[in-house]
RNA sequence: GCACCCGUAGCUCAGCUGGAUAGAGCGCUGCCCUCCGAAGGCAGAGGCCACACGUUCGAAUCGUGUCGGGUGCACCA
């Protein structure tokens, strides 16, 4: 159910049929005829551009091609009017029953209105969070594992298939010192003190990670040279920060589908196999890069290199995959990894990065390109940074001041749901104010509050008219005589309901899981305003003596709440019943 | 120096594949509760969409350039 496309249908029918009669010329390209909502409620419930992107390719003026498209679309019994307007514009009407039916139809569907088949059952993956193993998630990590989350959501409700993904860096030499870390501590944990020298990692998270190495090896690692456990104790402390790490997602919500490891592509083959394939496209080569021009490092010296041709996809510069003593950099093992998730069949692949890594995107867009032959699309949002804000003052993190904000943290303080959402209220690539005490706020300063407070308005209605003795299930609902909804404060309500499988493929298609967020705002709006109303004019409230109007009306709060429900699950936030 | 992101009301931000008189919240001014929860609503004031040029029937939206802010820039991930 989505008028909006059933009103596209209707106008690309008619202009078949000018077509036919000829009136309009053969092989028009129709893609760009849109049916939208009217910037201006005045201009009527939908607009479309038709005649005016019509116009040239037929030859012929706009506006008398609108006026033919008019008379054909006023024959169709939906229709309430249409005018011509402004350079060509056509403005519809649509008949109050059309509506009334969408009420009806959205309780039939129930959560599954707004649902689309933009996906058509594409494959996707989309890798966000991909924190390092070495300690626990920090406030940072939170809007990019939000973001990946809902955009998974929102992509599985507009018809992919979603895989969610997370990449453990746990191949670099930041693990060495994460294992280095934890042997401090299992030292401590063997009574002896911790030597936590500069560039290891002091967090007290480690402690636990040194007594649970106590308790498997005993004191049998004292004095034992780093030769003896490093391997073990990078795959024991990684081990234990996933585990850790898998826990804080829970909390938040949020669910990997698959972990890949980095670890796990060396020595396989794997990575000299991607490399080799780029080899073979004539992508790699010996070579030396010159040095960044204006800002030159101090040690700079030319160096023999292994470079992966990226400029051939779009990079700026080409990009060293091997480094002078042999080993493989970092962006060998992504080559790989991301090589992998072609080969695993995806049609597309999306990677939430932090805006820090927005130096990668081009050269891993590159790769991808050139290891599917173009054939998978890579799109990599960046997720900006969030500044943290307490009582009206930026909140200024430290570890060695000990204000080192964890996710678990702002889950404790927060709560999930409220962290979720204000995470949503921006675009990704906009730097986000996350205040403490505003996101706890009751008041419709706060987005979270406000839509979750028009769904508790919408239960407490429901409750009430059961109260009253009235059936509001809703299949009883949907069948109401919804022809008493005639107010226009009610139309206006149901009209923006109609926008939400709109709202479901613009999201979708532009990868934005935020505009979910603010539709939700708007529609908890509407919802407000024509409540409020009921306080002038008692014909608008919900519950009323007969029981046949307080059902039409309690579908329309109904169909509020439905696709409220629907929105927070996207969001993945839970609706709350009541306001405590 | 180069690349990417951003620049919209006093503040914080939306703005669809280019569409009509550019929207919301906060703040400011004035109203609305014997009423389904006022934890809300209604109305008003407030804009050179950073600037310039271009593309076109039409530009906040696309292109180029300038200015301003952020981020990143071989042998770390």
């Amino acid at each position: 159910m989505n008028l909006f496309s059933d009103i596209r249908s209707l106008v690309i029918a008619s202009i078949d049929a000018m077509v036919a009669a000829g009136e309009l010329p053969q092989g028009l390209d129709l893609a760009a005829v849109a049916v939208e909502p009217p910037r201006d409620a005045g201009h009527g419930d939908m607009a479309t551009n038709a005649a005016m992107v019509l116009a040239k390719p037929a030859g012929l003026a706009p506006r008398a091609i609108a006026e033919s498209l008019a008379a054909r679309l006023a024959r169709d019994p939906r229709i309430a009017g249409v005018e011509v307007a402004g350079p060509g514009f056509l403005n519809l009407r649509l008949q109050p029953a059309v509506w009334q039916g969408l009420v009806g139809a959205v309780l039939r569907q129930g959560a599954d209105y707004g649902r689309a088949t933009l996906g058509a059952g594409r494959r996707v993956n989309v890798e966000f969070v991909s924190a390092n193993p070495t300690g626990p998630m920090h406030v940072g990590h939170v809007r990019g594992a939000v973001v990946g989350d809902a955009l998974a959501r929102l992509l599985a409700f507009a018809g992919w298939n979603v895989t969610r993904e997370y990449y453990i860096n746990d191949g670099g030499g930041q693990v060495d010192v994460l294992a280095r870390s934890a042997y401090e501590r299992y030292r401590e944990a063997c009574g002896l003190s911790p030597e936590i020298r500069e560039g290891l990692y002091p967090g007290d998270y480690l402690i636990p990670v040194g007594e649970a190495l106590k308790a498997k090896y005993g004191t049998s690692l004292l004095e034992q040279p780093e030769s003896v456990w490093l391997a073990d104790l990078r795959t024991f402390s990684t081990d234990m920060m996933m585990t850790m790490i898998r826990a804080d997602l829970a909390a938040l919500g949020v669910t990997m589908d698959v972990y890949s490891s980095e670890k796990a592509l060396y020595g396989t083959g794997r990575i000299e196999a991607a490399i080799e394939t780029l080899r073979g496209m004539g992508l790699i080569y010996e070579g030396t890069l010159e040095p960044p021009k204006g800002k030159e490092p101090e040690d700079w010296e030319p160096r023999l290199q292994t470079l992966f041709r990226s400029t051939a996809h779009g990079d700026d510069v080409d990009r060293p995959v091997m480094k002078s003593d042999g080993s493989w950099t970092y962006f060998a093992p992504d080559i790989a990894y991301h090589y992998d998730k072609v080969q695993r069949g995806f049609d597309e692949l999306i990677d939430i990065f932090g805006a820090d890594h927005g130096g990668y995107v081009k050269r891993m867009k590159a790769a991808v390109s050139a290891l599917s032959n173009g054939r998978v699309p890579l799109d990599i949002k960046l997720v900006q940074l969030v500044k943290l804000w307490k009582n009206g003052e930026p909140f200024k993190m430290s570890k060695r001041a000990g204000t080192f904000v964890t996710l678990r943290d702002v889950i404790d303080l927060v709560g999930a749901d409220v962290t979720r959402f204000v995470m949503l209220t921006r675009k990704n690539d906009a730097a986000l104010d996350f205040d403490f005490d505003k996101v706890l706020e009751q008041s419709k300063d706060n987005p979270v509050f406000y839509v979750q407070y028009a769904n508790a308005r919408i239960n407490s209605v429901l409750r009430r008219a059961r109260e009253a003795g009235v059936a509001v299930d809703d299949a009883t609902l949907a069948a109401a005589d919804l022809g008493k909804l005639d107010h226009e404060a009610e139309i206006g309500l149901a009209k923006k309901i109609a926008e939400w499988p709109r709202v479901v493929e613009i999201a979708a298609r532009g990868n934005e899981p935020h505009r979910v967020a603010f539709y939700l705002y708007e529609l908890a709006s509407d919802l407000h305003g024509l409540w409020n109303r009921g306080n002038d004019a008692p014909q608008l409230r919900f519950v009323q003596d007969d029981s046949a109007i307080t059902q039409a009306k309690i579908a329309l709060a109904r169909a509020t709440g439905v696709v409220i429900s629907s929105g927070l699950a996207i969001l993945g936030v839970t609706p709350v019943e009541e306001m405590r």
